[in-house]
DNA sequence: GGGACGGTTCGGCCGGCGCCGAAGGGCCGA
DNA sequence: TCGGCCCTTCGGCGCCGGCCGAACCGTCCC
């Protein structure tokens, strides 16, 4: 690769500013947002938001779909979640990486805070406490070993296609991926089997999306569940 | 704190100005660079790093240290160095982060920076694991001491003469000098006897210069020398 | 002390970028 | 067919940020 800066300069501009930042932050939840949308969001004209959104597609940031009158977009894959994510990680160290993080500035910020940290998506995989402490009980049952890098274990291939059908996926993601969590400083299960650990926990009714927010809200039901596979005991909803 | 993109897009503009990025790059071999060489290396004037330099240790991305008239500047830490790495490696990607994972292209940059980890100039002196190793064994032979500030003991001094014609040097310069290695973050032998023992070196033949780099290369002659001279134990190339 | 050197500060220049409003085009539903 | 909505294009404005050169300060070397 090149030895001067260019191409990464061009593509941190991507990021450097607040707008486009903003935009960014709020399709981390894994969802399509339509032009106007990430507008009113940003607090910008319609206008400006067109001509932010050119650059993110055209830099390869985000990923569009054109549907009648309309311009869906939304990140372009996990390896843009991943680098927004790291990036806001970092930046929410008080602009410190290694300082402790700032107290959340208002009541509904500090819940909205307080609901991401326990359980939400990153991208299209668990995160948060909950994120973490599947990682933790799957490592634990063997399923999961981080002796030489994260790798899914034979029982753990086998709990896989016990718990979701079309076990394992024809992508070419890899299996498992190690994920450093924002909140717990700690890594959780991404890749594939953390994608489609994810999907079916939805589908099966364990966890519900938190509107308007890439929070998730563990069910009675998804309590029970992950007690009975994984021997994860947790504590009713707070 | 993570809601608006303000603190993720001023840790991005860090990153976003073709000039701080190459300078960042040049720093990801782990070393530290004073103001000026990385002013030549960027292609800007002086006080144009100066501002630059400013920017990238008032962010938190770098950690300076002044030494006398010199600069010193270095990555802040294993975060930051990762951030710089993970936008560079996706910038990479012909420009698209959203492509799939790169294949370790990093590889060459891993052997880049154990080449300059392994053995290098600092200025004049040796630095480096071979530079710290050096100094070691020098103080193990009774030729440094550490008691009062480092100096040179009087076997020191007649071991330096018996390497290199010219000895002692006429110069005013102190004879050693304590200086910090930035990837052993331990101290090394610099001064006089620092430079006239690495100029040594390279004249008879025990290290080679690499090309377009500070990293030196130990040849087997140099392995031999200084087993005999220091007895000094170095596995052979990697 | 004198000279050289590394680094910094200050002022000023300039290009680029983000923003908007107005106008226009495509798609939709009535 | 017509009006409304989403989005885009274009022109223009203001400002921020990168760059330099000149002057200055502190350090090191002789």
């Amino acid at each position: 690769m090149e030895r001067d800066g260019a191409g990464l300069a061009a593509l941190a501009t991507l990021l450097a500013d607040p707008t486009r930042a903003t935009m960014c932050l709020a399709l981390m939840d894994g969802r399509a947002w339509t032009a106007t949308e990430l507008a009113r969001h940003a607090g910008v004209a319609p206008s400006t938001a067109t001509q932010h959104l050119n650059l993110l597609v055209g830099g390869g940031l985000l990923a569009e779909v054109r549907q009648g009158r309309h311009r869906y977009v939304r990140l372009a894959g996990t390896p843009a979640a991943d680098l927004v994510e790291r990036l806001a990680a970092a930046a929410g160290d008080a602009g410190r990486p290694g300082a402790e993080p700032a107290a959340p500035s208002s009541l509904t910020t500090a819940h909205r805070r307080r609901a991401l940290a326990a359980a939400r998506t990153c991208y299209d995989h668990l995160a948060g406490t909950l994120g973490v402490a599947v990682t933790d009980a799957m490592t634990a049952r063997g399923l999961l070993s981080w002796d030489r890098g994260l790798v899914l274990t034979d029982e753990g291939d086998r709990w896989m296609s016990a718990l979701a059908g079309g076990w394992p996926p024809e992508s070419r993601r890899p299996l498992v991926r190690s994920c450093l969590d924002w909140t717990e400083r700690r890594p959780h299960l991404g890749g594939a089997a953390g994608a489609a650990l994810c999907a079916h926990a939805v589908d099966a009714g364990w966890l519900v999306r938190v509107r308007r927010s890439r929070a998730l809200r563990l069910t009675d039901a998804g309590r029970t569940a992950l007690r009975e596979r994984l021997g994860l005991e947790l504590p009713p909803a707070g």
